[in-house]
RNA sequence: GGAGAGGUGCUCGAGUGGUUGAAGAGGUACGCCUGGAAAGCGUAUAUACUCCUAAAGGGUAUCACGGGUUCGAAUCCCGUCCUCUCCGCCA
């Protein structure tokens, strides 16, 4: 979330930006103004009552050793009365603090001033492209019916372990999915990350920390024995774990990179736009984290959104990237970047990955901060990506690859297949 | 799952009701010393909120978390969470 101080200070600025994202932030702003002049004062009138209590209690404390209990006794009667007034102005603190913190959580994070205006997908700005499209015969099959002639993946057996949306892959299907996730890993280490394997369920605390909670709820698998979440992403167990910490300078910027399972109830989506592995409950992801010093975010970001691009270049598979407008970005994001593959049989380019910088709004959730070499404590800056999720590229490369002969696999692959075809 | 022990600062560790934000040690930083280093000596070393135009300097809170007792709680009581040990079970 964005920190009371910078909305107190900088109100129009705030306001002006979040327009950019189609939210009206108006009534919430205001509201935040109104409440935390309300605290500062109940804050100062409680502290002073406190320390005016902490004053007599110290001097009750010496007037007993010195004996003077009728004195003594006498300072009590009055810190009773104080007593009670403090407690009035708490318990108002507390619900000052609470109401606050409801607020800012409904406030979405600032757009860069590089966000291009625009409400939809069709508003994105497409920033590079590469790769070629190939030219696929006329009776070119999409990956749900690649899927069946070669037996790689069965959606029904799938629906009938668990439901819709977790199929079984199986063959040279699972033997490449697996081939993808090392190649992932792998590309990630050369580039100075740092492989870590997270819990793939996470408590509530770190679903907040993250922004799952408290308005996503619906879109991850509760555990309610036990009060758990599975992870929609491993952004959410990764980042966590910087979760209250205080880093120093040099140890920035950190660098992870995860392979998980991600479990999304995707309550609501339906259509032709689900079919195959287009939208799943259960998929494989690699991602990548970063957390970077604010004034170095920017150049991470497209960092970030450079090496993406180089894994769908060695993929052999065409490539766009886009930089998402106002209206399309993420809740939580300053600046985002899709890159999408083209799945020729299908005729459509599909999200692969999503590269955001979050700036300082989900390290102020998380408490993640850093120590300047001037000692100063500052929030850090957090950045993810996908790198890259699975399903969309297994689906594009059956279908950009299909031969009379079978699925060819990418040349960059097969080290890792231990196969060129998959027929 | 059963029984027990415990959660204190960057770390270790003292502290069972009254200047304890917290002894002591280690670590780290700076200074002195040195030709340079080590050792030694000295100093510093939490966070959040808040008051003050700012700095300087105050105030409040925080010894897992939440509540209670008390004039006063790290210290007593209750609840929650977590860790460890033993037993049982098990990949």
């Amino acid at each position: 979330m964005l920190t009371l101080k910078y909305i107190a200070e900088n109100s129009e600025d705030v306001l002006k930006r979040l327009k950019k994202k189609h939210f009206d932030g108006e009534q919430l702003i205001s509201k935040v103004l109104e409440l935390n002049a309300e605290r500062k004062k109940t804050q100062y009138d409680a502290d002073s009552i406190a320390a005016e209590i902490n004053k007599i209690s110290k001097e009750i404390g010496s007037l007993y050793k010195q004996g003077k209990t009728s004195e003594a006794d006498a300072l009590k009667q009055k810190t009773i009365e104080l007593k009670e007034s403090i407690k009035l102005l708490e318990e108002k603190q507390n619900q000052i603090e609470a109401t606050l913190n409801e607020i800012l959580v409904q406030i979405p994070n600032l757009p860069h001033e590089s966000v291009p205006e625009g409400k939809l997908a069709e508003d994105n700005h497409v920033e590079r492209t590469g790769g070629k499209i190939p030219s696929l015969p006329a009776d070119a099959l999409p990956h749900w019916d690649l899927a069946k002639k070669y037996d790689i993946i069965d959606f029904e057996t799938g629906v009938k372990i668990t439901g819709a949306g977790f199929p079984l892959y199986k063959g040279k299907c699972a033997q490449l999915q697996r081939a993808l996730i090392n190649f992932f890993l792998d590309n990630a280490r050369a580039a100075g990350y740092m492989e870590v394997q997270p819990p793939y369920v996470v408590n509530e605390a770190s679903a907040y920390a993250t922004g799952q909670l408290p308005d996503k709820e619906c879109q991850m698998y509760f555990c309610q024995e036990d009060n758990l979440y599975l992870i929609p992403t491993a952004e959410v167990p990764v980042t966590n774990i910087y979760r209250g910490m205080i880093l120093n300078e040099n140890e920035l910027p950190i660098k992870n990179v995860a392979y998980s399972a991600c479990f999304r109830r995707e309550a609501g989506s339906y259509g032709k736009d689900v079919r195959g592995l287009n939208r799943l409950h259960q998929f494989d992801k690699v991602e990548i984290v970063q957390i970077q010093l604010p004034e170095k975010s920017y150049d991470t970001l497209y960092e970030m959104v450079h090496y993406v691009e180089g894994l769908a270049e060695k993929l052999e598979l065409p490539w766009r990237t886009l930089r998402l407008c106002g209206g399309d970005m993420s809740f939580t994001s300053a600046l985002t970047f899709d890159i999408e593959v083209y799945s020729a049989a299908q005729q459509r380019w599909l999200e692969v990955s999503s590269v955001s910088n979050f700036e300082s709004y989900q390290a102020n959730r998380l408490k993640c901060r850093y120590r300047s070499s001037d000692k100063k404590i500052e929030l850090c800056h957090t950045l993810n990506g996908s790198a890259l999720a699975l399903p969309r590229i297994v689906a594009a490369l059956l279908e950009n690859n299909q031969t009379p002969e079978g699925i060819r696999i990418p040349k960059a692959l097969i080290p890792y297949t231990g196969f060129e075809l998959i027929n």
